[in-house]
DNA sequence: AAGACGAAAGTGGTTGA
DNA sequence: TCAACAACTTTCGTCTT
């Protein structure tokens, strides 16, 4: 053990200026350079354990580290700065102390520029994710994608908010947890054109899959905004499953689909719902339901079970 | 009065030349 | 780039309960 480390200490030779004077800090676990401020990266860090827990109290007590690393936090949770203490400056040498403070300056200079634009996009994304209820899991995925737009300079000449706008829409889509364009929009407050555009743009370049909205995705959430029991959400599920093996809902918006099968449900559980009430919560017209429940009705032949429900009911 | 129905005209987006 | 096109919306008059 004492002759490791000895050998460690010999090999310490600065390799930019050749001198040996090489200190340890203890309050930043660096290894630096006495004369020209060099500071060894290698080894300096041990990402080891170096406690033990038995269970899970003991896990959180000794734990010392602080929270995961993030996409949403625009430097991914970790900050570095240059130190402008008077401990930090007596460790450079005078001679290079202008130097070092030219750098400091800098190097807080390039941080602003490059991340002005990600902290204040990130923070948009933070309240349009908690105004959308969306998960955590989608709220990283979608910082994720961003930082990725950013470094592929994919975010030039569109808003931000735009750009957010589109890949939440593109990520609660991949997710299987769609919402509609309308939604995003009443969230973001960007343009519908702008949102597709960025959508369209953004989904190439990042190579984000398109996939067609499957309506079933839609039910869950909006028999839940309609107050409807499970029992209607399992019906509209397989009304769903029905049309589209006889690929009725082909080309068809998908909320539409959605509306129909919901507003279909509704009535053969007993538990109906207006046209108007679920055209509102799905964003679209009550044309569209009708249109949709005629040719699901009369494909499925379910016609008269419909009517028949819908007498005993008024 | 409220809900459902359907015709007709209008709108925004996709497709194929 | 443009026109054709299907899906969907808006609007409105009518019918039913």
């Amino acid at each position: 053990m004492a002759k490791k480390e000895e050998k460690m200490k010999k090999e310490l030779v600065c390799p930019e200026c050749g001198s040996k004077d090489i200190i340890n800090d203890p309050t930043s676990g660096e290894t630096i350079c006495k004369k020209c401020g060099y500071v060894f990266t290698d080894n300096i860090i041990d990402l080891t354990q170096d406690w033990r827990a038995f269970d899970s109290e003991q896990m959180s007590r000794r734990a010392r580290t602080g929270a995961p690393i993030t996409y949403s936090k625009h430097d991914l949770g970790l900050t570095t700065e240059i130190g402008k203490g008077i401990l930090e400056l007596h460790k450079v040498a005078p001679s290079k102390r202008a130097q070092y403070y030219r750098m400091t300056k800098w190097h807080k200079r390039l941080i602003r520029s490059k991340d002005r634009n990600l902290s204040y996009a990130l923070s948009e994304l933070q309240r349009v994710v908690s105004y959308l209820g969306l998960s955590r899991v989608i709220h990283e995925k979608i910082a994720k994608y961003y930082n990725e737009a950013v470094n592929k300079g994919l975010v030039r000449g569109r808003s931000i908010e735009a750009v957010i706008a589109a890949l939440t829409y593109a990520v609660c889509r991949e997710m299987g947890n769609p919402r509609t364009l309308e939604e995003i929009i009443e969230a973001c407050n960007v343009e519908k054109r702008e949102v597709g555009r960025a959508y369209r743009y953004l989904a190439r370049e990042l190579k984000l899959r398109i996939l067609p909205i499957p309506p079933e995705s839609f039910v869950p959430r909006f028999c839940s905004m309609l107050g409807l029991s499970d029992k209607v959400q399992a019906k509209a599920l397989e009304i769903l499953k029905k049309v589209e093996k006889k690929g009725l809902s082909a080309g068809k918006g998908p909320t539409g689909v959605a509306a129909a099968a919901i507003y279909i449900a509704s009535i053969l559980v007993g538990e109906r719902r207006t046209q108007r009430e679920i055209a509102d919560v799905l964003g679209i017209t009550e044309v569209t339901i009708r249109n949709r429940l005629k040719e699901i009705a009369s494909k499925l032949g379910i016609e008269k079970e419909i009517e028949e429900k819908e007498m005993k009911q008024s």
